[in-house]
DNA sequence: TTTTTTGCAAATCGTTTGCACGCTG
DNA sequence: CAGCGTGCAAACGATTTGCAAAAAA
């Protein structure tokens, strides 16, 4: 382990308690690499990779296996904590779930991720999906495109291919 | 190569052509591999993978690669006749550009995919680019749940673990 | 003590690539 | 005949897994 779970003070005690119903309900246990996981997670800005958050735990001393961190993220979106996303990239992302649920604008360039909320757009969903009769459980929408800084000065053939290579 | 480019009734004259313009204007060649894969897609229903796509050539006697469809089917997306979609899945999902773009709703009970298009949420999201100050080249949009025949008598809990696992 | 978790290294799996040979233009 | 394209098999890269040792309940 990577130190004992009673001797740091807990820096987000409303997700760790969140964390810790949602392993004892499942009779799986309490670890000082799961809670080392977490904290982490919470203390970063906003998208990350399970890659970075593994090397950023290695930097803070915390060693901690790119397996376990691969299983603890997986626990973490299961227990509504985390959410992963796509991102049009070949690796998932994934974000401290703090605020609500929102999409994603993604700059091919830069790689800047913009977030915007719209309920009208969250309504219209539910009524595409009431008219099919179809019961939704998870959406995911991203646009990709050029941010205010990126954009002019693209070829729309060179813009073509890029967004060809999506993962989307 | 499969067969002589020339020996064949064009199934699909107009995509042929463009796909030929296409190949001429970057000075690629038209190959037999090439004319047999775009005969293939455009065949088929809607979506497919990679793989099944080369094993149904296999299946027709057409001798071609996995990497000849790979790099055939990078060609298609680029010239604009065939889409490339997630949906959720470890792989990727092509699809003929017959139509114009539409979103998905996928079913993940029993993988069924349904097409949808409603210009008000295209509307919707070209005024959150514009308010962004984003330019926009491609967007997507999927929504995860169960179809007509396949909700009822699940646990939700199931339910939000298998969205989990989504490449979403 | 019983059960779960961990780290390690090997395995997976869809996709891509280097290379020598074969075709197209 | 000069480039491209192709097949093959090996390489890739993100993620997952089997297993024996280690920690939590």
């Amino acid at each position: 382990m990577v130190s004992s779970p009673s001797d740091a003070a807990p820096m987000r005690p409303r997700e760790e308690a969140r964390f810790e119903v949602f392993l004892r309900e499942r009779k799986l246990k309490l670890t000082g690499e799961r809670m080392a996981i977490l904290a982490a997670v919470f203390q970063r800005a906003s998208h990350f990779d399970a890659e970075s958050l593994h090397a950023e735990l290695k930097g803070a001393g915390a060693d901690i296996s790119r397996a376990t961190v691969y299983r603890t993220l997986d626990l973490l979106v299961q227990c509504g904590l985390v959410r992963k996303h796509s991102l049009g990239a070949t690796h998932a992302s994934y974000e401290a779930a703090q605020d609500e649920h929102h999409d994603h604008l993604v700059c091919i360039q830069c790689g800047k991720v913009l977030e915007f909320f719209r309920p009208d757009l969250e309504k219209l969903q539910e009524s595409i999906c009431r008219e099919r009769d179809f019961q939704p459980f998870h959406h995911s929408l991203q646009i990709f495109g050029l941010c205010s800084r990126c954009k002019g000065g693209f070829d729309e053939k060179e813009i073509q291919g890029r967004v060809a290579q999506l993962h989307t």
